[in-house]
DNA sequence: GTCTATACCGGGATAGAC
DNA sequence: GTCTATCCCGGTATAGAC
């Protein structure tokens, strides 16, 4: 509370991994760039690489953000749906459609090509501990091995995202839906295809 | 045949929507530019200009093409799927997928919002002319109304964008999962929504 | 650890020659 | 109708002062 004027001091590697999620949130991936955040921030542009040596490290930490924070979701959701091991995994797309309209960091993100050769061993953990609990989900249901139930959470995922980019993109603009009236629907569609 | 040097006359126009496309295959929206359309032509930066006033009226071009050939894309796999409404209607998440997976020219470029404020009415028909199209089939099964059917056309372009944002960001690298493979997964996705 | 200043790059777009 | 040349802008990244 402090810090009106020369903000600039504290943890600024936080404040920029949380500035980048506000340009996700905005303006998506297009619109995120390291002197955006800076310029956001009131620092200079060359501040950033004070605690990010490029671009692609900054954008790592952010999908490492994104990925745990998007399981927490998932977890919260599975939760809320009940004890039907079906109801639960359906409501992934659910919540898989609420974070990404809300934040920008979907998979596109947090899969992004360019981090493929960013060594970043905290993204991966992350990243990781997602699709485990992704897979603990699926397992749940009736499916018995990994194997069988790769295609099911892709397809839980494709609905979730297929949705909020249709949603980002302004497809349902003319009609007036509301992120939970979407929401529900992917969850809906994501219940109707785990049969 | 007669053109292996100075390539540059003839219908640039056509050559630079055809280019773009190339472009948008390979890299998405995020390598579309009007400086590396004109390269890979090997026509100065200037020369798209006398054709295009601007990016976004190049990018409404090709979305037009886009649109119309997506259309015929999608009549051509609803009639291949036979009779039944439902399977006609279902093929259209395949068609949708295997269309964007092979141009990257989806919703996301067609009803891009760069284009929302130029005025291309060829572009405008054809857009209207492909949700005729998924009207149809989607009327054409059980479903009463325009307002019933909206829902539906939704959710089957989505599980085909779903499946197309996840095949081109890689999500499925790792799995040698081939083009044909998911848009059969697609077409039984959007099988399963509607009943 | 942040600043100013700078170099470099690529894309958008225009002017004027041919 | 295409060219060369040019300008502007914004993003990435580095150097060196404080």
């Amino acid at each position: 509370m402090s810090r009106q004027r020369g903000y600039h001091h504290g943890d600024l590697r936080a404040a920029l991994i949380a500035t980048s999620f506000e340009l996700l949130a905005e303006g998506g991936l297009r619109r995120f760039s390291v002197a955006a955040v800076a310029r956001r921030l009131g620092v200079s542009s060359a501040a950033p690489y004070r605690h990010f040596p490029d671009r692609d490290h900054l954008l790592s930490a952010v999908s490492g953000a994104a990925a745990e924070d998007l399981r927490a979701a998932i977890r919260a959701a599975a939760d809320a749906a009940g004890a039907d091991p079906a109801d639960r995994l359906a409501a992934v797309a659910g919540a898989y459609f609420r974070y990404v309209v809300t934040t920008g960091a979907g998979f596109h993100v947090i899969f992004a090509a360019e981090l493929h050769r960013v060594a970043d061993e905290q993204r991966r953990a992350r990243t990781r501990a997602l699709m485990d609990t992704l897979f603990e989900l699926a397992t749940a249901t009736a499916v018995p091995s990994y194997q069988q139930a790769l295609p099911l959470i892709e397809a839980i995922i494709a609905v979730g995202h297929g949705y909020s980019s249709l949603f980002t993109d302004g497809f349902f603009a003319r009609n007036t839906r509301t992120v939970e009236e979407i929401a529900t629907r992917a969850t809906e569609a994501a219940r109707a295809l785990i049969r």
